[in-house]
DNA sequence: CCTTGACCTTCCCACGGTGGGAAGGTCCAT
DNA sequence: ATGGACCTTCCCACCGTGGGAAGGTCAAGG
């Protein structure tokens, strides 16, 4: 009769959080070493539950391991200040932001390209041109010198 | 004496790929391997630089390896239907838009966490209490007794 | 009691892309 | 000939996730 304890198992099901990855996390150190039965068996309470929830909810969000765990510190001090919650949110939101950006720098391209590609059966295509006449720019000028390359 | 060929280096300074990654699209077989000089260096000609402008094109616009491998092939196809271009395009681009919207999401709901927390030296915080999903504090540590786990 | 099957344990491997670095060979200017 | 910038291959790491092998455990049914 498990006391109030489930297996790993039971609590992927219950939060959402797949078996591998409760293990994963642990191993991390993201969660606290779980409790073992004699045999070995993780053991998971009310309180892992609710962390694991947490864990859950906060991956929605976006944030990565390591601001999760800032997350779970913050969380179980009762000292905390709300501000140092909010400067993670703040910095997990710019990179939201960031990333965002970007996708939709490449989307809009994208379709515009689509649009103007009248997709048929002949070869003409305004995509492959847009790839193969990008003249990308290096990003970076690269501080080693120059030289004339050639070899046998 | 060179042909007018570079060197992985040079060709990863001339078109924003590294030679890193150049040696890593070749083992993948999204490049043809390079034409070897007779102690073994690649070398790259302007065809070869024209596609690596290409896959870096690609790569910009957010196509994975296989897209930027089919990408390839209708581009070195004459008579390739624009169709099939566009098709890959659109594949693209919905996947853009789903990642977009799923990080839009995110920042969002983050973004209105943020701004109903004060950020001041006071504990209470909506964000924590969000991903606590209005479940009562984590264990402080040493205080909750921890319950009986035995397998039963 | 013993078998069965679901579950647990750890360990290794893979993915996409990218970077770091080691060990060793090559090229070229000085 | 020396130095160092470059090349080669090979292995390891990251994130987050899954697959699977080899072996132990638990609960239920015959």
């Amino acid at each position: 009769m498990s006391e109030d304890t489930v297996t790993v198992g039971e609590a992927a099901r219950l939060t959402g959080v797949s078996a591998k990855m409760i293990r994963w996390y642990e191993a991390r150190g993201l969660l606290p070493p779980a409790p073992r039965s004699a045999s070995g068996y993780r053991r998971y309470g009310e309180a892992e539950i609710r962390t694991l929830h947490f864990v859950r909810r906060a991956r929605d969000l976006g944030f990565d391991v390591e601001a999760i765990a800032e997350l779970l510190a913050l969380w179980s001090d009762r000292d905390r200040p709300s501000a140092a919650v909010k400067a993670i949110a703040r910095t997990r939101i710019a990179e939201l932001r960031r990333r965002i950006t970007a996708l939709e720098g490449m989307a809009r391209s994208l379709e515009r390209l689509a649009a103007d590609c009248c997709g048929d059966e002949r070869p003409d295509c305004p995509i492959l041109d847009d790839l193969s006449a990008g003249e990308a720019p290096p990003p970076s000028p690269g501080k080693t010198v120059r030289r004339r390359i050639g070899m046998g």
